[in-house]
RNA sequence: CGCGGGGUAGAGCAGUUGGCAGCUCGCCAGGCCCAUAACCUGGAGGUCGCCGGUUCGAGUCCGGCCCCCGCAA
């Protein structure tokens, strides 16, 4: 495909790509890809030391950029007085770029920068804003419930995921859908959205939507603690929380001195009631814990220091555990 | 040297002060039954992660190494 005799070849925008995990990997490769644009540079979070280990490992953003030799920035900040600070703002507006598209960067994005491309900087949210601004949209969505998540397209101000929408999509959540599931769907949404509405908003085509912040919600960063199972709680919410955390930050109970991790539960809830939260009895070959309401049959577990199981595996070799109570190690305050 | 748990039959586990390697499930064969994933009988299947040491004798005690996993980051 050369551009061997265009008559009309339309402008190529200029971008600067921003992001790190893998969330951001197909709207990184769909702008590469898309010969509107041409991908000036990428910035994405440095190597960090990951596992047990501590190995350096590259974000998955610089190992996807490393196929197209683009140019790939790593700093460590991006506010700053420092010298190196001053001189990524220098190399940034070099570029000159016409638009900076974010997506799950892992960072505030100062006005500095804000303020170079000509179009502005845009950011990709996994959540139909401004419902579940912050840090964790995709498991708040499944968490509570509900029907639909999506994806918004906004320009971004100063602010945490407060600017004006440019576009949104939506799309349904399933029954079974799990943190990871809808994290893979919205990350492909996000780069055919960006796809779509990127060319018409840099023609001056799209109205701008300003959030109603009356409506907005946060969804705040999550630790391995938000994933502690209140047993007191009613069974569907549960279940719910077990699918919303998965992979990522996970559930888990204490059994005694050992933490427990629920890695998996039937979405069919047992009509049952009486027993105390938390205790555990057998259910046709598996374990099901009662709730506050109700009751959960649970489907693959891991002890910590034991690999990932299923219930019936587990039962083979811990069937004491049948009677015993899981409980919840420290009050865990609420979060909403 | 960040903290901690673990490697024993195909799977999950137990193995007490060193003394013939066990349990549950699965698998194979046979039996019972109208029938069965149920029940009964029998059977196969283990270099106890690797190397070395102590000992009459090591899954077990000592030293070194490899691998898996939970926490922390």
């Amino acid at each position: 495909m050369g551009k061997t005799k265009t008559t009309r070849m339309p402008k190529t925008y200029k971008i600067i790509f921003i992001g790190t995990p893998e969330y951001s990997v197909p709207t990184l490769e769909a702008l590469i890809a898309d010969e509107r644009f041409k991908v000036a540079a990428v910035i994405t979070a440095p190597d960090a030391p990951v596992g047990r280990k501590q190995i350096l490992t590259p974000p998955p953003v610089k190992v996807a950029t490393q196929k197209f030799n683009l140019p790939i920035l790593q700093p460590s900040k991006l506010c700053g007085k420092d010298v190196a600070v001053q001189r990524l703002y220098g190399e940034l507006r070099d570029i000159k770029p016409d638009a900076i598209i974010t997506i799950a960067y892992g960072q505030i994005i100062p006005p500095e920068i804000l303020n170079i491309p000509k179009f502005g900087c845009l950011n990709l949210h996994a959540s139909l804003l401004p419902k579940y601004r912050g840090a964790s949209p995709i498991q708040a969505a499944v968490k509570n419930g509900d029907a639909q998540s999506g994806v918004t397209l906004m320009k971004m101000d100063e602010g945490l995921d407060t600017g004006p929408v440019i576009a949104q999509e939506k799309i349904t959540i399933a029954n079974n859908e799990t943190g990871e599931s809808l994290h893979d769907k919205l990350a492909k949404l996000s780069a055919q959205t960006l796809l779509k509405y990127l060319p018409d908003y840099l023609a001056g085509k799209i109205t701008l939507q300003p959030q109603d912040d009356i409506k907005a919600s946060l969804a705040p960063k999550l630790t391995r603690q938000n994933g502690c199972i209140d047993w007191t709680k009613p069974a569907v919410e549960i279940e719910r929380l077990v699918r919303a955390y998965y992979p990522w930050p996970g559930t888990w109970s204490t059994w005694d001195t050992h933490t427990l991790k629920i890695i998996s539960v039937s979405s069919k809830i047992l009509k049952s009631a009486g027993n105390q939260p938390g205790s555990i009895f057998k259910y046709n070959e598996k374990l099901a814990v009662q709730c506050g309401e109700n009751a959960l049959v649970i489907e693959t577990l891991q002890l910590e220091g034991k690999k990932l199981m299923s219930a019936e595996e587990f039962l083979r070799g811990y069937g004491n555990i049948v009677g015993a109570t899981l409980r919840a190690v420290s009050p865990t305050s609420p979060t909403k």
